[in-house]
Order: C-alpha cells, then structure tokens, then sequence
DNA sequence: GACGCTTGTCAACGCCTGATGACAAGGCCA
DNA sequence: TGGCCTTGTCATCAGGCGTTGACAAGCGTC
C-alpha cells in the first residue's frame, strides 16, 4: 500500500518491523493464499527474498503476524454489562466504529485475519489452534461459570458469523441506516443474552 | 475419491455429471482455490482437459455446482416452529444428524461450499451473489414482517457462525456429549428467537 | 468397411508462487 | 583507508496452476 521512494535505511529492526506492519495488512484484507510474497515486499519497498531471510518461509510470516495482533482476551476488557454493545458495533459498523473504545480496530483484527484464511488448507493449522487458544478459550474462561465453554461457542459463532455476513453483503450495504442501528441493537442484546447466561 | 480403473463408457451426459458431482463433493471440502481442475478429474477417473471442454472454465465450474445445489429456500420448509431444532441439530452435529430431515445433508451443501471459499478473492464475486440470492434473500422474505430483513442478517448470522466455529474445532470434539446436546438446544432457542422476532 | 462426428487423452504453454544462493552496497571499526 | 559484518538485491529454481490445440480411439451411419 505505501511505497517508498527515498531508499529505506539500512536498519535490520525497522525493516523488520515494516513487513511485520504490511503483511498484517494484507492477510486483514486477504486470505493466506491470496496474499503473496512479492506483494508484501512490494509493499514496503523491499525485495521478496529478504522476507524470507528475517522470517524465514510464508506459514512462519503469517505466525509472527498472528502473534503481533492483540491478543483475543483485549476483546473482553472493559465493562461487562457493555459486551454485547460494544462488539456488535465493533462487527456492524465496522471501520466506521473507530472511535473511544478501539479507535484503530486492533482489537477485532486477530479475527479478522483468522477469518479471512479460514478454508485455507494451508493455513488450516495454524488457523484453528490460533482461534482457539486466544479465542474460544479466552472467552470461556471470561464467561465462566456453568456452560461456559457451551455459551462461549454461541457468543463466537454469532460474532464470527456477523463479521462474515458482513463481508458478504459488503458492510450490510443493502440496510438503511436505521435498519443497521436496530441490526447493532438486536446483535448487542442476543449476544448479552449469551453471555449471561 | 472415487476412482475407476474399468475404463469409462463413452457418455457425455455421464460424465459430465459425474465430473459435476466429483467437483461438488471437492468445494465441499476445500476451497476454491484449494481445488485443482487436476484433482476433480482425477476424483472421475478422466483427464482435467475435459472439464475445461465440458465447464469452460474453474470460475463456471463452480458456478455450476453451485446452481446444482438445492436452493437455499429448502432450508426453511417444515414446521416454522422447529426452524432452530432442524437448523441447530444440522449445524452442531453435521453428518452426524443425516436422519430424517435432510438425509444426505443436500439441504446444507450450498451453504458450506460458500462458507468454504469465503476469502477467495478469485471466487468473492461468485460468492456474494450467490449468497445473497440463495441465502439471505430467501431468508429475509421467509422470515417476513417487521425488520424481517435485519433478523434475517442475524439468524444467517449465527448459522454461519456456528459452522464455522465447528470447522475450526472439528466438530466441537472438545465438547462432551451432554454439552454438544446443550449447545443444540441453546442455538436452537437462540435462532428460533432471532426468527420469531 | 470407410467416413465422420463424438468422446477422451496427451503434451505443452504461459503464468505465478515460495524459496535459495550468489552477489552488491552500506556502515562500523581498527 | 582497508577489512568485515550487516543489509538488501537479483537471477533463478522447481513446482504448481488453469487452459489450449493437436491427436487417438470409440461408435453410429451410409
């Protein structure tokens, strides 16, 4: 997305860091299979070769990018009486949500990228230990009490199915402005529900 | 799968079901473009050359297939009132609810080969079409009434949600027998409440 | 039985992918 | 200034992909 023109200093740790930044971008906007090398290098000015050098082959860029997201349990913090509110907002606006609680969507973007490549052989690995051990997992523990792993699956499929649903219907495009609040609305309550029980 | 070493009767028609058939049993289990042209007729016991001839193209494949998927809309004929025990007991046991109802799981196929390739850049435009007038449409109008287009967002919403989480926990192995019957019936209440309204 | 259409195979093409190893250039230190 | 480690580039590889056009084999028809 950003090209250089100026040469980039020779600095190992910048660099680095940089494709760490573009790859994050891209596997949020693409799936594992359809994000490619040469983009990312192209991405940060540099040369394919040189990802390969730092982070040694694709399936290891694509972990170091996962670990560099936020961790799941980010999404759960704050009030707990809000869950439902704020992550409905979080997946029905979307970008357009960014604002006092999450204003750069860091939050959300670990799922994100996990949805994109789900269906990707190979990524499929990686993918589901992923969603489960900063995701599912996180969440159960959160909700706790009786069925907590049982009310954890409802709450993430619902929040994983919205995000897709999205996705599908570009940015729920189709609804009015009013229909997208009583969607946010009707999400944030049946997702409350699931939380407590 | 399914190979065949007696060399194959001289029959368009047959093949060209059979290569429909192999291909849609492929975008069931992988995406699209984990599927290879090479694969499917390997599955058919023919060369790859052929599906080109017979199909055009990989995008028209699919395309194909998708159209011989049973409509979305069958998802939804029975008794309105168990809409989330039939949608539930599908989604959370899968294969292993193949019963009464929807025996060879026909019913679901569409759904899963779009859950499938989601995040496919090459097969998105198929996707979202198809989606949305198999899918959400058909549901919205279902459904009908007040806002019967956001409920219907929701209730596809978890639908997905809730198949995708399966996937990535392969078929909530993690779950006992007694919480996978309590995830059932919570998704079942949950969903036939988004659809009562 | 030979023609001709249909059905299927085969080899190849062009393109793209991730990865590798040799090489160039920057920058620090003696 | 000369050496040397670091940082980055370049050409290239092997392999996979979807697709194509030329060719082989089957089979009904005259």
């Amino acid at each position: 997305m950003v090209l250089c023109d100026v040469p980039r200093p020779r600095n190992a740790n910048a660099t680095r860091q940089a494709i760490l930044e573009a790859a994050r971008e891209r596997f949020c906007a693409e799936s594992y299979d359809d994000v490619g090398m040469r983009d990312v290098a192209r991405d940060v000015g540099v040369d394919a070769a040189l990802i390969s050098r730092y982070f040694g082959s694709k399936e290891d860029l694509f972990l170091a990018v996962l670990d560099s997201c936020k961790n799941g349990r980010d999404l759960m913090e704050g009030d707990r009486a809000d869950f439902g509110q704020r992550l409905a907002t979080e997946v029905v606006y979307g970008e357009a949500a960014r604002c006092e609680a999450d204003p750069t969507g860091e939050k959300m973007r670990g799922l994100l990228i996990l949805l994109r490549s789900i269906g990707s052989t190979k990524a499929m690995d990686v993918v589901q230990r992923t969603a489960n051990n900063r995701f599912f997992d996180p969440l159960t523990q959160w909700i706790g009490g009786d069925d907590a792993a049982v009310r954890a699956r409802l709450a993430s499929g619902l929040i994983m199915g919205m995000a897709i649903g999205r996705e599908l219907s570009d940015g729920f495009s189709a609804l009015t402005d009013e229909q997208r609040g009583r969607l946010r609305d009707r999400m944030a309550k049946a997702l409350q529900g699931l939380i407590d029980g």
